[in-house]
DNA sequence: AATGAATGAGGATTCATTCAT
DNA sequence: GATGAATGAATCCTCATTCAT
């Protein structure tokens, strides 16, 4: 019936509505965070307790878990989006933003990487809508006659190379992405994240 | 001298050592189905259901958790290693073998595919001998001057083909995979298992 | 991953096999008296922590919250049955069961009592099972020509002296049900548990 | 002197006084509403929402969880008052409103319907209180000698018949009301509200 | 006087692991 | 050697209540 039975105790202030959006932004700086460290998979409470918040602020924002990873990859695929849209950014740039996140966090790897027949179809959705935009952005600057033209070779090539990203450090995953992207013939440009 | 002239019925079966390997053997496959069916974290409860043995059988030949998902996977790298070994074998049929366990279960190909920090250091012990073995069989029938040659080249490709592998049924991810290898320029025989 | 990160401790003794009916029987006694102390809405936590066992056993033996009020009233029900099965039972007699039962325990009470559209509808359907059961019993020892022999009246009265019967001790309780069935002109016997 | 030049479009306007008022009705009739569907354990941010105001509202108004019960209540049990004090009722008409209030809300069912010992003891003290003034108004209007006359015949039978009143929809429970106090040999006026 | 974000306790549920029999 | 019940920590999620603005 009553749910707080120790209700008065210290209660750590509020922060009133301006906090709000610091909160979510911080919520997700601490689910990027927790999700290089220890996966997809992490609980939620522990990206709440990072981000220093309850575990309300975080279900108040995210209705659900996947929310939570779909903004975290939000912002690595508004990068690339913004990249591919940028002056002067040849195809090969591009993919060296692509590369840079692929190799900064283990969680957008999981994003090309659609576990099989987990079960996860709402992630799958996402994933799916999201790997769109990524691709879209790819295609924006792909010259004519590109080695990865055919209809699915570009994300295959994507995936492939994620394939491959792996490895204790972003130095080591940064290494066998361009090694991936050397065996596949296909040229990069400078990895590195793009702030516009 | 003395018989259990009415030996308990209502304790099921004993077997003796007999049946502790009939056991261990049914717990493998078991497990290879449920892996299949609901990835690499399903309940090891579900496991010895399926398997039709208590909990208590599948701890008596399993440490931990690690130690099935490494009883699993220790059978398709023998396979693999059985068909390097076999007569008449080139190494795009070895290609072939292996990229049939790459499509066929999703735990394999987490094998290979080690996921970054994600604290799982026994699990990455065992994945690397593994990862080590499979390497070494298909190393055996290398050809000379093959696109692969290079000291790190064979396993990247590896993992990189295991990237593209994904899909919803087994047929879709045998495309895919097909499909990477020719993005890599190799040739990739029948795609199948290796019963010698 | 691995969920009991302190699972060493002090474990408290097993009890074996053995000790499955037992525990049953101890959860169903403690939610009979959480429930008449608390009523249908008590955590279930606190019906383990009565019973003496983990959670995990309540879940064992009962899958979900209704099957724990079910096995509960199960007994009451089967009480009323064996009475109106018995020899020399009237008709007052059964009658004399069912107010004990109605007056003991909140928990009976609300079996009857139906809730309207809580959108309960699995309890629904469990008390609607219980409800015609009890029906079955009372009828059987129904006279011919009894003022609640019209189809519907039987159960309503039920549920009309179930709805007195409120109050803070067993004894007022009893007293209003008794007042109740003076005021539908029913006879009712002793109120009082059938031991049979 | 100073009037707000740029009143703060931000915040949702304020409305002094004469919006409090209309805040309080409309939370009334939101808990009203949210009762009737979801029943009297609704969550209050629910009811908040439905009336349109913040949760801070709704505490404003009132303490706690019972007192918006209560008031909820309080409306009811003051038509039933009205009924019984205008002209030309007589007690079968004021019963019909009593009944028409039974079957047209679980919560006001509960009022009279005071669980045992269910640790709700503010909520006792208030539902006592309300059923007071049910009981008066009833009195007001029963003629001498009537069936229910005796001290506490008058409401045990409305407990009784609230007892019956339990069906998915209004138009059952209205038929089980008016069978129960056919049952009680009492006759009942036409059952609807009393719009004075 | 209102808003609505935040806190955080509480309850539900699941499983890895142990252990009496 | 096998069984499967029991434990209980961990995680998920909900909501009453407070409070900065």
């Amino acid at each position: 019936m009553s749910q707080p039975l120790l209700p008065d105790a210290r209660r750590p202030a509020n922060g009133g509505p301006k906090a709000a959006a610091r909160n979510r932004a911080a919520l997700i700086v601490a689910a990027r965070e927790i999700y290089a460290a220890q996966g997809l998979d992490a609980p939620l409470s522990s990206i709440a307790r990072r981000a220093g918040v309850g575990q309300g602020v975080l279900y108040r924002h995210f209705p659900d878990r996947d929310a939570v990873a779909t903004a975290v990859l939000e912002e690595n695929v508004r990068q690339i989006e913004e990249a591919a849209a940028a002056d002067d950014m040849l195809f090969a740039d591009v993919l060296g933003v692509l590369t840079w996140h692929l190799t900064e966090s283990a969680a957008f790897l999981g994003l090309l990487h659609v576990r099989g027949a987990t079960g996860r179809s709402d992630a799958l959705a996402h994933a799916l809508t999201l790997s769109d935009r990524v691709e879209r952005a790819l295609r924006e600057r792909l010259p004519d006659g590109h080695r990865l033209s055919a209809p699915n070779d570009l994300m295959l090539a994507v995936a492939m190379v994620s394939g491959a990203t792996n490895g204790p450090t972003r130095e080591v995953r940064e290494g066998r992405a361009a090694a991936a992207w050397r065996l596949l013939g296909v040229e990069v440009g400078p990895v590195r994240p793009f702030d516009a």
